[in-house]
DNA sequence: CTCCCGATAT
DNA sequence: ATATCAGGAG
């Protein structure tokens, strides 16, 4: 299949994508880029539904970068407990509030190198954190829901999410890399999603290669 | 590559 | 019983 037909047919879903989502945004409740980024370390292999329920408490009973920084370990994992791998996560949240006490006056940087530097931030979790917080697209997001999307349209080839990051890079118009994760995340979890994708409510099913060859609806 | 890990749908 | 859920570290 040649490239300029990937291309043209990947600007027509994110066209349909947009038109259906418009007003599709960042699904975990946050205020300000210090919980966005506590949020999204808490939502590594849970949904945002969960994570929200999690932090609806969790941003009570800890307001501040120090405030984590200073919390007993056993107590966070407590709390985010119902969120599964809490020990690496508490970890994560712990030493990444320490690390921007440290490094950065308790703010968290709007910078995609010194982001991923700091504990349990990948190039996934930093680019929520820049688009969503700050309005930069620095990337596209690729998480569970965007991978399996881009596969099923035939948008990339590769497993590797860094891989179909720089794929979507090249078929995504920059100042559509924000909207275009809300969107097909929101598209994943509503209609294509893992186990029993609703091709026959699809509004972008006319463009999908995969219609009908998804597993039986 | 493996490990972390609880909750829910199928 | 098994797959999956807004991944990242060792």
């Amino acid at each position: 299949m040649p490239k300029s037909d990937v291309k043209a047919r990947a600007l027509r879903l994110k066209d349909a994508l947009f038109k259906t989502y418009p007003q599709a945004t960042c699904a975990l409740k946050h205020h300000g880029a210090f919980e966005l980024a506590v949020a999204t370390i808490l939502s590594a292999q849970c949904t945002d539904e969960r994570v929200n329920i999690v932090t609806r408490d969790l941003f009570k009973k800890y307001r501040t970068p120090r405030a984590f920084a200073e919390a007993d370990s056993g107590e966070l994992e407590a709390a985010i407990r119902p969120t599964g791998f809490f020990r690496n996560k508490a970890r994560s949240i712990q030493g990444f509030s320490r690390g921007i006490i440290e490094q950065f006056g308790g703010e968290v940087p709007k910078d995609m190198d010194a982001l991923v530097k700091l504990p349990g931030i990948g190039r996934k979790t930093a680019n929520v954190i820049l688009g969503t917080a700050f309005g930069l697209a620095t990337g596209v997001v690729v998480d569970t829901h965007v991978s399996r999307l881009a596969q099923r349209m035939c948008l990339t080839k590769e497993e590797d999410p860094g891989k179909i990051e720089q794929d979507l890079m090249k078929l995504i118009p920059q100042e559509d890399w924000i909207l275009f994760g809300h969107a097909t995340i929101w598209h994943g979890r509503q209609i294509c999603n893992a186990r029993k994708p609703k091709c026959s409510e699809c509004p972008l099913a006319a463009d999908c290669p995969k219609i009908g060859v998804m597993a039986h609806e």
